[in-house]
RNA sequence: GGCCCGGUGGUCAAGCGGUUAAGACACCGCCCUUUCACGGCGGUAACACGGGUUCGAUUCCCGUCCGGGUCACCA
């Protein structure tokens, strides 16, 4: 027995596997030529992310272009950042916006031949790559404490050298094992390192799927393996988990590519293939004139559920984000306007290099398009799903009478060319308002070429030709028609020939109607609008006004 | 500070040696129109700066500046 041997079995005497044996146990997966295996491997250290999101459709998109399969991975490593039912959030809200996971943590549970998929529940299998690591003298335990690690750190800087633990400054580097176990049977805590056996004046180079040619200084960092709880860090779960899960492609943050190096080291000396990397920059946020990550504390549009209670359809979100990840794909949407996203062909090497700003403009401008295209009875449904949730007493008004419901939101919406004024269902109240008499507030301001006494004569003038049964030709013909005795222009053209010989024009008499009828001076097809509350109701509201004005 | 990655209109972005430097959002104007929205047409607005290389640089190279990331027993 070696010595490094003997070092691996003080430190970690209890392992039942080697690495052979999970070799074996994890075969390569059945997929055609060329299929990417990607994953998505969220820490659940609060609610699901916009940034969370988006790395996942871009993961999901890149799957599906290549007949390839998706799985997530919960990296629950720091037990410390974790909070309750924070699985349970990204995996639901991923769901609800569509980007669905093939394997791992699903809402039908946990399935896939490759788990754990939770990192807490991998700890033996890191120990023994760890062991194996240290038997060929690639790994070794450090007793710092943090206080040492701060010493060495001061002087580093103090010195105006490169901090970190590595070279000379890698104090236990070459610990013997009779040194290690002397301290070990003190009871000192320690964390197993890399023995690194990169240098920082060789370069290594790497293709990015995204930013191409990346080269930098190798690793020389004895980087931590195992911390002192004995669970690894990122870099090593990393390493054992993508190699052991089969992802070919690594496509995450681009905050990671400063660590690049290290994971490559652990790799190679791992004995492993490493994946294809891909880093995809971060959505950003404008703050006081400078760009940043969009952060889940300062900004409220950072987690996804702002935009569910926006009532932004999900379809919506996903659309605005697929315009941030390919810059062909709303060329590709305007030829293709019913397709679903996912008929696009995805290219990684179209993303953007540097982050885009979130821009919640183009957000409404893509929801309306998403909803326009949607059927009244959808549009309904959706809508009052969405006030179950988020406002009730409205959700109640809209279920009182569904068939009252369907007709006012079916108004200019089952057409050739829908209204595009709704981008979230929070919008709607006020949308519909009127249609509501709980909701409905009336509103008697004239327009300036209308006077009481006309408002007055020309409404009562109309009640005498207005027929519910009429269609909006019909209807506005009737407006029309009570025009030239009032000193209206009987036409639009006819007025904008000789102006100042009318009062108005018939524009100006239905604007005073829509006033009366609904309290407002735009609205949809007032003819659908008064049909849609019916008779009754409309000549309340008329006779309503004219009293008003008469007052 | 070291090491990386970026820098085309307000925003998202095409272009990658020779272009009147696309398009989308936003904004403005006009047209259509019962108002609004839609739609159509048009407009304002950009290659960070300085050196090279070249007959010619937004495109290639170098430097400067600016922005971002990263330098943990966090991911």
């Amino acid at each position: 027995m070696t010595d490094f041997e003997k070092l691996a079995e003080l430190l970690l005497p209890n392992t039942l596997k080697t690495p052979d044996y999970y070799e074996n146990l994890y075969q390569s997966r059945n997929l055609p030529e060329g299929a990417a295996v990607t994953r998505i491997a969220p820490s659940p250290t609060g609610y699901l992310h916009l940034g969370t999101l988006f790395m996942a459709l871009v993961n999901r998109i890149t799957a599906d272009s290549t007949d390839g399969t998706m799985f997530i991975r919960i990296e629950d490593t720091d037990k410390k950042r974790e909070i309750e039912g924070g699985i349970e959030d990204i995996v639901n809200g991923l769901e609800h916006f569509g980007v669905h996971i093939d394997e791992g943590f699903t809402v039908e549970g946990q399935k896939g031949e490759y788990g754990p998929y939770q990192q807490s529940h991998r700890a033996e299998i890191y120990q023994c790559y760890v062991k194996k690591l240290i038997e060929q003298g690639l790994a070794y335990p450090c007793f710092c404490t943090a206080e040492e690690l701060e010493e060495v750190r001061a002087q580093q800087e103090k010195d105006k050298i490169r901090t970190g633990y590595h070279g000379k400054w890698a104090k236990h580097r070459d610990i013997t094992y009779e040194e290690a176990k002397a301290l070990v049977e003190e009871g000192k805590p320690y964390v197993i390192r890399l023995k690194s056996q990169g240098s920082e004046d060789k370069k290594i180079v790497f293709t990015d799927g995204i930013k191409g040619k990346i080269e930098m200084p190798e690793n020389d960092e004895d980087f931590v393996l195992l911390k002192s709880d004995g669970i690894p860090t990122y870099h090593f779960a990393h390493a054992v988990d993508d190699h052991l899960m089969k992802t070919t492609h690594v496509i995450r943050g681009d905050e990671w590519i400063s660590s690049t190096p290290k994971h490559l080291e652990l790799f190679k000396l791992l004995g492993f293939k490493a994946p294809k990397y891909a880093h995809v920059a971060p959505i950003m946020k404008l703050d006081n004139g400078n760009k940043r990550k969009i952060s889940k504390r300062k900004d409220p549009e950072a987690a996804v559920r702002y935009f569910i209670e926006q009532g932004f359809p999900a379809e919506s979100v996903i659309e605005y984000l697929m315009t941030i990840a390919s810059s062909e794909f709303e060329a590709w949407r305007k030829a293709n306007k019913l397709e679903s996203y996912k008929k696009f062909k995805f290219n990684l090497k179209k993303m953007s290099l540097s982050g885009a700003l979130f821009d919640g403009a183009k957000l409404l401008d893509v929801s309306k398009n998403v909803i326009c295209l949607k059927n009244s009875d959808i549009v309904v449904k959706e809508l009052i799903t969405w006030a179950e949730e988020f406002d009730k007493e409205f959700a109640d008004l809209l279920k009182r009478d569904m068939e009252f419901t369907k007709k006012i939101f079916a108004i200019d919406r089952d057409v050739p060319k829908p209204r595009k004024d709704i981008a979230r269902y929070s919008e709607a109240k006020e949308y519909a308002a009127y249609f509501f008499n709980e909701l409905f507030v009336p509103n008697f301001e004239l327009p300036e070429n209308i006077s009481k006494e006309d408002a007055v004569s020309l409404l009562k003038a109309y009640k005498s030709v207005y027929d519910e049964k009429d269609e909006q030709s019909e209807w506005f013909e009737k407006i029309k028609s009570i025009c030239p005795d009032l000193g209206f222009a009987p036409d639009t053209k006819t007025y904008k020939a000789n102006p100042e010989a009318y009062k108005g024009n018939p524009g100006d008499v239905s604007t005073l109607i829509r006033i009366a009828v609904t309290g407002r001076t735009n609205t949809p097809d007032l003819c659908s609008i008064m049909k849609t509350i019916g008779k009754d109701e409309s000549l309340k509201r008329i006779d309503n006004a004219i009293a008003t004005f008469e007052a």
